[in-house]
DNA sequence: TTATTAAAAGACCTTTTTGTCTTTTAATAA
DNA sequence: TTATTAAAAGACAAAAAGGTCTTTTAATAA
């Protein structure tokens, strides 16, 4: 439904968000730690969602990725679309070309509510409140393992 | 979050649910046809289908695919177990390693009773009766475009 | 103005997914 | 028992996704 890229880029985002400001710019290095995601990788995302003014660059000494006041008013939506389009995450789940209330799939009641929840979310945050969100509600934004020794016992 | 092989699978069973039995078999290219995806792709699909006692086969005149008593009992779940293994439709929809109701992602509780509905449409049907139902409601069973002329006005 | 820093650009590589083609095997009907 | 039919098997191939590496450009601090 999300391609890595997009997972990541919003992950990443949302890091620039909370850690990020025109004053303290962050290099692709730190958020790749942060955020558990090979570093070049992350590096080329980067390039694409600044050409499509998603966040912010500057080079040089001191210089990294923020978001500007324009980029704080983007949505995860926009950050979808410019990595996957849009196409990805709203064709339908069994992959029918035509599917509607009216010509459904077989799940199309089951996948309807739960894509209208989601796109609401992705479409009515912006970026900043989204972060927010997250702040306060402790959700994590992480791919590591916070705790690894559940998993090794 | 379900690749193209398991959809097909999907489809093409219940085609067979819908349309075959111990006697009337039908061959990979009727159903191909019939769903609109390409012939030897859906052969091999048929082929591990066979392989995981998914549905049946016999060679020869007359031969072709078709679901026994047995085969009718598996439901969608064990389809795309099958094919792509549960946890590619299990995993976090955010790509987190670590997500659950305590340690939730920023999408965690609109995507979790979404899995919960789909899961239980999945597992507590059986194919037959997964097909019977789409009979009666008259969901839709192909790729194919039902009604191309609204697409190209 | 020069060294340093960090992103930009682009070439390259690997794996997975998707899809194709040819040959072999098995069932059956004539 | 032989021709026919249709699946099984397996080798290929193309495209997409995922990931890496090296060189270039731009900003800035010394």
């Amino acid at each position: 439904m999300l391609s890595n890229a997009s997972k990541y880029a919003i992950l990443s985002t949302l890091y620039l968000a909370q850690h990020s400001n025109e004053q303290r710019k962050i290099s692709v290095k730190e958020i790749a730690e942060n955020i558990d995601v090979p570093n070049p990788f992350l590096a080329k995302l980067f390039q694409q969602l600044v050409r499509g003014k998603i966040i912010s660059s500057t080079k040089g000494p001191h210089g990294g990725f923020y978001l500007s006041e324009r980029n704080k008013k983007k949505n995860v939506l926009d950050i979808i679309d410019n990595i996957d389009g849009l196409n990805k995450l709203n064709g339908c789940f069994m992959g029918l070309h035509e599917c509607d209330s009216t010509n459904p799939c077989p799940v199309h009641f089951i996948v309807e509510p739960f894509k209208n929840n989601l796109f609401t979310k992705f479409r009515d945050l912006t970026i900043i409140e989204f972060a927010q969100e997250i702040s306060d509600f402790n959700t994590l934004l992480t791919l590591k393992n916070v705790n690894p020794s559940f998993k090794t016992p």
